[in-house]
DNA sequence: TTCCAGGCGTATC
DNA sequence: GATACGCATGGA
């Protein structure tokens, strides 16, 4: 990993690697894309940290972060650490995702938080993802952060009626009670196999096989696991009729990424 | 007006 | 165990 300390900023020099992308592809709510002279600049949080981050071709620029911050925080949640190249040239021994990760092979996994991801992704079902920012950002803006399980114990589906979730706000305060508790435990699950994992998430209502996949996937970095969704739905069925190739099983998720992104934005121009 | 969105719970067979 | 349907909300 190449980086300087310029003034204020770190910058990183770094394939495999795209803002729009990656901040932009529903994996993540927090990011927002702001006016820029770079290529692109998105503003955004992991837990509650905030950074300003710029791209210009392969040149990254960390705005006012020091070289801790850099190193303890952004090199895990941009996952920096793994080759991508290596993962892309095992997917693209399958036809489909060879081009898959031709259109978008600036995709990384971003390590996130696993409270976040569990509210985020029960606001997701049956819902879009400009709508879903919205929600997230009523919640944090009403506690002027994303809040944890503890702080939301008191919360009724009454009292968090102004965030407009509809019928998830239920689900919502299910996982706010089973985790404030201890009931469900990430360090616990952090522990688990997969399929334990899985039943355990499950347990919450408003979680099922797509939603606790996620969590798995985005929030704790279970790689293996492969959301499927209604894109992903049509993938399988029109590409994987016999099956996904056996040898990306251990990064199943990660290639779910380019695939996603892949079919979702090669079929809504209506080819 | 109707359809759809990174699904899930419930009823019914 | 599989399948059908309702669900809050808001944009297209």
């Amino acid at each position: 990993m190449k980086y300087q300390k310029i003034g204020n900023d770190i910058i990183l020099y770094q394939k495999d690697f795209n803002l729009d992308e990656t901040l932009d592809c529903g994996q993540a709510f927090r990011w927002k894309k702001i006016e820029s002279d770079y290529d692109c600049t998105y503003k955004g949080f992991f837990l509650n940290e905030n950074l300003t981050i710029s791209q210009d071709n392969d040149r990254f620029i960390f705005h006012d972060t020091s070289e801790q911050d850099f190193l303890n925080k952004w090199v895990e949640y941009f996952d920096l650490n793994t080759d991508y190249s290596e993962l892309k040239k095992i997917f693209s021994q399958d036809e489909t995702l060879k081009k898959a990760c031709e259109f978008a092979g600036g995709i990384r996994l971003l390590k996130q938080d696993f409270w976040e991801c569990l509210i985020s992704f029960i606001i997701s079902q049956n819902n879009n993802i400009p709508r879903i920012k919205i929600i997230i950002e009523r919640l944090c803006n009403h506690y002027g952060h994303f809040p944890t399980a503890d702080e939301l114990s008191g919360e009724t589906v009454e009292s968090l009626e102004y965030l407009k979730s509809g019928f998830r706000a239920k689900y919502i305060v299910d996982a706010v009670n089973k985790v404030a508790s201890g009931e469900v435990n990430p360090e616990e699950i952090r522990k688990m196999s997969i399929d334990e994992a899985r039943q355990k998430l499950i347990s919450i209502k408003g979680v099922g096989a797509k939603v606790s996949e996620c969590v798995l996937l985005f929030g704790m970095y279970r790689t293996e696991a492969f959301p499927i969704d209604v894109w992903i739905k049509r993938v399988l069925e029109r590409y994987y009729p016999d099956g996904l190739p056996e040898y990306i099983k251990d990064y199943a998720g990660i290639a779910q990424q380019y695939l996603f992104h892949y079919i979702r934005n090669t079929e809504k121009q209506g080819s």
